[in-house]
DNA sequence: GATGAATGAGGTTTCATTCAT
DNA sequence: AATGAATGAAACCTCATTCAT
């Protein structure tokens, strides 16, 4: 049970944590390339020799942020696909929760989707594959719960699970990208069902459609331009 | 309006262009901190000097070097939303044509992946963005698509037209990396039916759903785990 | 005068040598200037500010290191010089003591060859200037003995004594560093005769020389190629 | 023939040595590691970053620097041992290069000691390793002398040519440092035949000694003090 | 007009030393 | 008295940019 902590070790936990936060702030506003070690002990309030106590150099400070970051980032998630409730209620449940998550960590965001995504500037492959294998390892957990879905008969089976699961978190990516660049254009991000309706209703309106042909059904909202 | 150039106004557009074409080779290799003008001019085969004929200074370069990617890229995309055919087919049309934009122009698109939706990494805010400006104006072309769709009545008001725009674009994009990243895991984004399919058919299988009760619709797929 | 020293003097001093072992070691492997006292602390098994408690900083250590290991050496080596026997028993027996010593102590020969012939790399002009002088200075002990063998007319007075002194010595040097580096090739720094030899035979078979016509002499091994 | 060099190449050659003439001073006064590359470009009257045009690092540079005067020291002492005349004038010649190069060049000569003997402050194993094997290299061409001498006979065989070579050559260097550090002790360095001698005469005037009872032999001087 | 040698600011990192605990 | 975390000066090296040829 639970490791009590020295008031030495804890004091140095602190430290270590301030230090990352200086550095989270900076690398997010201004990019890894643009921020120097001086510029993250000025403002973590340190000596530049202190960083170096911590961390091996600089780039094991980057991969140290980033990395604990996804581990917290992944537990919430992991916790709200594991909550109560049918498939659909984890479904509305990740997406709260990953909308929730990202505004309330908007810099590190924006590494993050540097990292797991883009791939010109970063540091430095080794990082980029970690993350890239953490995420795709994590969909399978989202995965899952379509297909749970399509075995209890909740979800129908338009894609396989994986791909939904890839393309749902994508789309919830683009609506926060999208709310945190144009507010105004896109006001709904932590509107869960604003976005799953994407995926729960059909876009198509053909003749084929049984019976339906195009009406608004039930649970489904209309969207003006 | 034919633009006659001198055979000397050709040459320089040339150089301009093997300029161009090293660089986007290093920095999609390697990125654009890890590569130096050094390296950019002996692949080009000119003299430092030269590049800065053209250029005013790297990222001079660099920012030319992406903007008139995504003139071309852009200009394609746009052909496939004024085609011929209805709403749906102009769908398909976009769909086919920036995947196969982008496996022919993989470099750039790892590029523009890290500048248009990463952060940390970049350059300049300017670029950046120029870019997301460039690229939310785009995708009012694409909503314009989905607001005649409905016009027509034939796609349903899921969402509004430019959040459907931007999520079908997040869905291609991260389908290509999925593909990229793990072809075994997903490999079909040439397939424009398994992206849109997302979209065209509803997940939702609920029982409101009017007499279609989970059933598969006509014209969709069905996949297995 | 017994200097009876306290049990807290015997501990420092016990200490003391305990940090210039440590140190000998680590700066004899790896060379002044790589070592930090991080390490020496570490090795030693004290916190690096206990260091400074004996030592006013790197240096001084270093010089301490030095100076100390020389007492001792000179020490063993006077006594070899102020043993019983005439002047060519002290001769073998300085050379016997200084070449058992040197492969007790290889560690420190290389630092005190550094420190004392080399120049470079060394640590201040200070050290070396007192380790210079003491150099010659102890010379003249050596050199004494030369000068009593030419007034007792053992020895011939072929070259003034300090020159034969400091001859003989860096003699006794070239022969530990051969040794050292390819025991192969001369396999007897611990044969003072083959090392005396050379001073006592006169390599010249000058018709000149009364008589012996380049023949062996009395007590003269004959080395082929 | 004989490489004409482009004006360029000839410029290249003159800066770096002047780099190296700088490099050379500055170490010889200092050692290696109290001397900056930013000391080295001042007093070259270069930028730092012209210094890594030449070398790669302040290693490589001084690894030329030891490197290409060893090439010249060499390249005299060998001329000395082909040149005309017996054995004895050959080591005659020899030691009287070997001295006056030195003083020529004292700088350097100190630098080289350090590297060859000592051990303890080099920067390599690699450059100190390379100079030893130089080193043991070059003695076999002083060692051959005193081979032809024995064949010839004109020296007698006191001891192994090999090592008889390296004791001549350290008692030069003995001889050297003595008079540099000392030269009221030791005037006369540039005597070949002050260091000869103590070779080619015996130094014991044992009653054994054929007939010539500790007398001074022909051609032999007498040191008193 | 093209060249590429030269520049030097600025980056990361090390480590001797101090001093509060 | 002993500790070792914190300090920050100073080292090496890179590379965007300039400008004389």
């Amino acid at each position: 049970m639970p490791e009590k902590l020295s008031r030495r070790e804890r004091d140095r936990l602190r430290q270590r944590q301030e230090i990352l936060a200086a550095a989270l702030e900076l690398f997010a506003q201004r990019g890894y390339h643009r921020i120097s070690m001086q510029e993250i002990a000025e403002k973590a309030e340190f000596a530049i020799g202190t960083l170096y106590k911590f961390f091996r150099n600089k780039e094991e400070l980057y991969k140290a942020l980033v990395l604990e970051q996804c581990d917290h980032f992944e537990a919430e998630l992991l916790q709200a696909l594991t909550g109560a409730g049918d498939e659909i209620a984890k479904l509305r449940a990740y997406v709260q929760v990953k909308v929730a998550w990202c505004q309330r960590n908007l810099p590190f965001v924006r590494l993050f989707l540097a990292e797991s995504r883009g791939a010109s500037f970063n540091l430095k492959a080794s990082l980029e594959d970690d993350l890239r294998q953490r995420y795709y390892a994590f969909m399978e957990n989202l995965a899952q719960v379509f297909a749970q879905g399509f075995s209890s008969g909740r979800l129908r089976r338009i894609a396989p699970p994986y791909f939904l699961a890839v393309a749902l978190d994508s789309v919830i990516d683009a609506s926060l990208l999208l709310w945190l660049d144009a507010p105004e254009r896109h006001p709904y991000p932590d509107d869960p069902d604003a976005i799953l309706g994407l995926f729960f209703h059909g876009l198509l309106a053909s003749q084929d459609r049984a019976g339906a042909g195009g009406q608004q059904l039930p649970g489904e909202r209309v969207y003006e331009k």
